[in-house]
DNA sequence: ATGAAAGCGCTAACAC
DNA sequence: GTGTTAGCGCTTTCAT
């Protein structure tokens, strides 16, 4: 068995309240006394259970983190950051996978709400309707990342990216080489990335002049098997294809919408151009580079990573917190 | 405040522990009651405090699981799978990243083992050395993945695969395609995959009657960084380049040095061959795309998860779990 | 400077 | 069928 804190009192012939204090190293002790506990729990090899410490504090320095898919590079990547922050400051990470599934995203967010396993939680671009956002975080704050501030609330802080800029980059690099017609593959309308990634390329087309209603749109998960269903069905929709410029919201899903296209025969990069958005590592590896733009992912793992630091340890409340938009950028490569 | 059983049992005027009966549904109680007892939770939010229970119960359902890298996704690919099938049966995952080192990994795995805070750990392609391995396990059994079983202890439960099989098929698919000469780009002597791997690849070599002596060796992490500076220095090593296959032992890494060599100007798949080891997912779709060997990473997952599950349900001691070997099998693509 | 003791929320053995 | 209660291991107030 486990050695306790009573096993080290007794061991080193103090009371249970000395032991913690040294652990704590909170009161004044004689450094006899002191040297004397540290021995004895060296000795049998003493961890204080943490059960029992989160039972009497309420802390339990976990947090809990929810992702579509932690086998997605864009996802891994931002939960990899925020662990590296969080565990030096002795948090670990209780780490939830939803599939993409709403219902399994709110079931897994209420029973960590309520069951204090967790100090908080973070949401990484979660599906669930604004008003499911808004219910759970009713009585409990939390942080979202990834996911536009599209609701008001105090009790959720927001760590995105400006995909409306980013979007509107695409729009003008299409523009730029040439591209004359054009297609987007987005997001399930319940993704509001989706929407706005989407409204961000049409505005900026018709700005530069073009009919936003002739804009193909199809939508899916961002996966890559959806991506590369929708643009078959683009391909099967496209009457003439000179100089088509297919927007794919995500990389992953440009993958897929390569392969896709690759598999016609046909030749990416000239009378067809494909253009991604997150700019996942492995993407400048494709055949051909894949065109994309940036989302800056280590610095939003990074900042919901230190604002939770602030609010968990209660320097910081939630409200104190502010949300925060990250830029995103042009990343040229040879897919368009 | 969150409600506590006390509440629930006010609430519903029954005691305490009919509210923990029918939390559990273990013992017969009277319709009416179990009703107003459920009611009561209802309205009241109430779940359970997992910490108190954990205390109380010796039993935490969560898993800890070490990962050198959650960012690499033949890792992310095992952690997912594991979370899928642990989910299923409401366990989550206490994820830890160690960032390939040795020493963040030990603090974790022994802060784990002796702090209840899980019941029960996973490494996934621990970088320890086997006797760190021994030690930790010494009283407080646990399972690792992506490892061979070479140290014998009754502790550890090992799932991984064989790895030598794996590279010998990689010995013989240079040999057929006409390969004359060899490099192996390979991890740290200290972790066995990367020693078995080369092995299998140099006694396979032999077999089919080259010197394997000859034969140029580099090792690194199983990074992109690490294949691609790995490569450059066999490039320079090199004097003859006709028929030089390259054995790569992990796509991450070949990944690396097949930028390495594209950086050089030299096409792969003529006189430069490279060989991967993993089958991670995307790299079919690498310039040109990558031959490998896939190592069934799935089907490791799943086996260590259900293991797991018949562990700490108690189903069956440690004693009773049985490691597995699982096997290799060659992905023929364009880079050989 | 050190200790006694209450109590965090829960489970389960035991009593009724 | 339902309730009483001890106690899991710890923190922390209060007393000495």
């Amino acid at each position: 068995m486990r050695a306790t804190i009573k096993d080290v009192a007794k061991n080193a012939g103090v009371s249970i309240a000395t032991v913690s204090y040294v652990i704590h190293n909170k009161k004044e002790l004689s450094p006899t006394v002191k040297q004397r506990v540290i021995d004895a729990m060296a000795q049998l090899h003493y961890r204080p259970n943490v059960n029992a410490q989160s039972l009497k504090t309420n802390r339990t320095n976990k947090v809990g983190v929810i992702v579509p898919d932690i086998a997605n590079p864009f996802f891994s990547n931002i939960v990899k950051k925020i662990d590296e922050i969080l565990q030096k400051k002795n948090f670990q990470l209780v780490l939830c996978n939803s599939n993409y599934q709403i219902e399994r995203e709110i079931a897994i967010c209420s029973s960590f709400i309520q069951s204090g396993g967790v100090d908080t939680l973070i949401l990484i671009a979660p599906r669930m309707t604004d008003k499911s956002l808004y219910e759970q975080s009713r009585d409990y704050p939390f942080f979202v990342v990834d996911r536009p501030e599209t609701i008001k609330t105090k009790n959720i802080v927001f760590v995105y990216s400006d995909n409306y800029l980013g979007s509107s980059l695409v729009a003008e690099n299409f523009f730029n080489h040439g591209y004359k017609s054009f297609a987007c593959i987005t997001g399930l309308e319940s993704v509001p990335n989706a929407n706005t990634r989407l409204e961000g390329f049409l505005d900026k087309l018709m700005d530069l002049g073009f009919d936003s209603n002739k804009v193909i749109i199809e939508r899916g998960e961002f996966t890559f098997e959806d991506g590369f269903k929708c643009m078959q069905n683009i391909l099967r929709r496209i009457e003439n294809m000179k100089k088509l410029g297919v927007f794919v919201c995500s990389d992953i899903s440009a993958w897929g919408a390569m392969e896709a296209v690759k598999e016609m025969g046909l030749a990416i990069g000239e009378n067809i151009g494909i253009h991604g958005y997150d700019n996942i590592f492995m993407s400048q590896f494709f055949n051909p580079a894949l065109t994309t733009v940036k989302t800056p992912s280590d610095e939003m793992g990074e900042e919901v990573a230190n604002m939770v630091l602030d609010y968990v340890t209660k320097q910081k409340k939630i409200t104190d917190c502010h949300s925060r938009i990250l830029s995103a950028s042009l990343v040229e490569r040879n897919s368009v």
